[in-house]
DNA sequence: CCCATCTCCTTAACGTTGTTAAGTGGTGAT
DNA sequence: ATCACCACTTAACAACGTTAAGGAGATGGG
């Protein structure tokens, strides 16, 4: 049976979490699929293409990112959740914030068609639609990116982070030193990411609203 | 005379702009500075030390971000600066915002420290000063990148997002469609920037008095 | 003044990478 | 039976990051 993109995607996703996003090549992805290298530019153009292509099959296979919102529940607790499933599929491979930053979707619009009609149909201006979901988009994704510069994997602490904060512990006063450390997703990344999410769904709500 | 490190970021910075992320290569580096590829490594261990010390110089070179608050001032004001001044900064370079996200600063902590000493000052707790810098600097990483994904070089849209808008025209009303051109930074990405910089400044208000 | 040492660079080369060119086997239609 | 098309292989390319070995020029101690 003939390869498909989504068949090369895929085996990029599965082989991204083993070998990070600079150990990925084309001849491992095509050994992985018993094939070789030159194989896959009968698929593709290029490798920029595979991780649109990769990028665009981490969303497919989140399909509850594409729900429409329930109606009469809580407009921005469906954001949250959006929000969270969204990081959560980044986390789900290595450099997946990487990956996903700035790729350009192959076929899928936006997941967040659903969202946009319900939001319009609950009276809100669309402009403003668009532009309160890009800022939740564009805060999870900058998080992510953050978050996985310091986890290369989940629970992994990159060395040189730690060594920084002992470092500066011995030149800086305890409450800035707090401060610092908090501004770090180094301790509890969910816990704050969450306080990321509130503040910014809290300035969502006054902006839409206003 | 010989080379420093700064010497070689700023040569890479210098290049950025012509050649891209993806076109810098140490060969190209070294022919800036007269001198051969392999010269580079007494400097530097290796490329990813490079890259680095580009972005760590990108910050150096914006001093006006390391400045302390000036007393009396609107604290949240003085936080939109900096971020203006951070996108800036990333768009000043051509993949600045990529160069930058999830690079290890070699020698700079952060030039937030003066902020921090001034929020702390005016009675805000520490740890709490830290979350909203924090979700402030990765909303400002999140939106330039997205944004450089959209124009590569300043003004310079890439063709397939209009192709794309274009092809979405057809198929979606009018209200949906707007809000999705507004999800992205198409139209004017300064006025975007602002409106999602409301937002979180918004939320950072609420959150941090709370 | 000389020799040794250290600094900073060169020349040469290695293995790998993305990518292209040309060819090959199999399948299905005419 | 032949043709054409699809989906791959083999072979090769230039360019890349990186390492090994060596060499010119300054520096400094005896």
């Amino acid at each position: 049976m003939a390869l498909s993109r989504q068949d090369i995607a895929r085996a990029g996703l599965r082989l991204l979490n083993d070998v990070g996003l600079n150990g990925l090549t084309l001849r491992l992805i095509a050994q992985e699929l018993g094939v070789k290298a030159p194989a896959l530019y009968w698929h593709l153009k290029n490798k920029q293409e595979l991780l649109d292509e990769m990028a665009t099959q981490m969303y497919r296979d989140r399909d509850d990112l594409f729900d429409a919102p329930v109606k009469g529940g809580d407009w921005a607790e469906d954001l949250a959740a959006r929000a969270r499933g969204f990081r959560r599929m980044m986390l789900a491979y290595r450099d997946g914030a990487k990956v996903f930053a700035g790729t350009f979707l192959t076929d899928i619009v936006t997941p967040n068609e659903n969202v946009y009609k319900f939001l319009i149909g609950e009276g809100f201006d669309p402009h403003r639609v668009g532009r309160i979901t890009f800022t939740l988009f564009t805060y999870v994704i900058g998080f992510t990116i953050e978050e996985q510069a310091v986890y290369p994997r989940p629970g992994e602490l990159d060395e040189r982070y730690r060594e920084r904060v002992d470092t500066l512990a011995e030149r800086i006063d305890a409450p800035v030193l707090a401060a610092l450390t908090s501004s770090l997703p180094v301790g509890d990344p969910d816990q704050q990411f969450e306080d990321g999410l509130e503040i910014v769904l809290t300035g969502m709500r006054a902006w839409l609203t206003r």
